[in-house]
DNA sequence: CGAGTTTGACCAGCGC
DNA sequence: GCGCTGGTCAAACTCG
């Protein structure tokens, strides 16, 4: 059992089979950086058309991964939008949206996010576990909620890019047809459920891709480096962030299109003013607008300079 | 001492 | 039903 398993090595992306954008509306977008400081670029915030280098990734990579344009992925997520949504009521709102058609379990533990809430290690540690403990603290019968979930794939050297979230890494497997082992982290604020996982590519061991899974309820801790991103709120409490059309889908877009010899260059001419210019067109409520774009992108911290 | 990481074990889902 | 694999737990460990 080495590889015959899987028809596509390499990015496997999907990892699992479960990576099905249709049943679970999960996405992909494909970034790359030449450089590490550019995270904010992974996440398109000042993405630059010509500093951005787009990969192209052959259809046949994503498997399963259905391709979907940004437009229909703000439709298709499972948003929960309201400005004052708190973790639980987000991890509700999303698991019932994505188990809708799922055995309508109307999964009581779902919307009870606080039945696991503190995560706390309440294992009294020190008290040693019992020996015994079949469902070792998750409930038995009870199916993982898998929240939605997107991928970035990053040209970066290290590992764990910053994002602005602090996360605690909470497992590491080594993952088939891949020498790399894949982390698995969460984020750090007790309230939040947003879990993130980070590999690298087995065919470009330069790129990392990191996968998101849930919604961040709460601002970010800032960069260690010193910047403070404000902004996430938007883009992980709507999924879609205020440059859910900033992101390009370099095989998505002309998949939809079809005809479209959808090539990366045809990406590249998505100019700024286009991201502008929705930008103005649909100014989210839960943005300041007297800070135009900038006040989108750059928060007042990192502007000085 | 608290927060974060490591690591082995356990569990669930899925394919055969 | 069985085995494989991904995902998670939690004790032990490390670090600041």
């Amino acid at each position: 059992m080495d590889d015959n398993d899987n028809p596509d090595p390499g990015t496997d992306i999907s990892g699992d089979s479960s990576w099905t954008l249709g049943a679970e509306s999960e996405s992909v977008y494909f970034f790359g950086s030449d450089r590490e400081s550019s995270i904010l670029s992974e996440f398109g915030w000042n993405l630059q058309p010509e500093e951005a280098h787009h990969r192209s990734l052959e259809p046949e990579r994503f498997g399963d991964v259905e391709r979907i344009e940004s437009s229909d992925l703000a439709g298709r997520l499972p948003l929960a939008e309201s400005s004052g949504l708190e973790c639980s009521a987000a991890a509700a709102q999303i698991g019932s949206a994505e188990k809708a058609g799922d055995a309508s379990t109307s999964n009581p533990s779902v919307s009870s996010s606080s039945s696991e809430d503190p995560p706390e290690k309440s294992t009294g540690s020190g008290g040693g576990k019992p020996p015994e403990i079949p469902s070792k603290g998750r409930k038995k019968g009870q199916k993982r909620i898998r929240q939605p979930r997107f991928a970035f794939m990053t040209k970066s050297e290290v590992d764990h890019l910053e994002d602005g979230y602090r996360w605690r890494k909470y497992g590491q497997k080594a993952v088939k047809n891949s020498p790399f082992p894949r982390s698995y982290y969460r984020c750090t604020n007790s309230k939040c459920t947003v879990k993130k996982r980070v590999e690298r590519s087995s065919e470009d061991p330069s790129i990392v891709i990191t996968t998101y899974e849930g919604q961040h309820c709460h601002h970010t801790v800032g960069f260690p480096r010193g910047g403070v991103i404000s902004q996430e709120v938007t883009f992980d409490g709507r999924m879609t962030p205020p440059l859910t059309s900033h992101f390009y889908f370099p095989d998505m877009s002309f998949h939809r299109e079809g005809s479209h010899s959808g090539s990366m260059a045809q990406s590249h001419q998505v100019p700024a003013q286009a991201r502008e210019a929705r930008a103005l067109a649909e100014p989210s409520p839960q943005l300041p607008t007297d800070e135009g774009l900038l006040g989108d992108m750059v928060p007042p911290g990192m502007r000085n300079g």
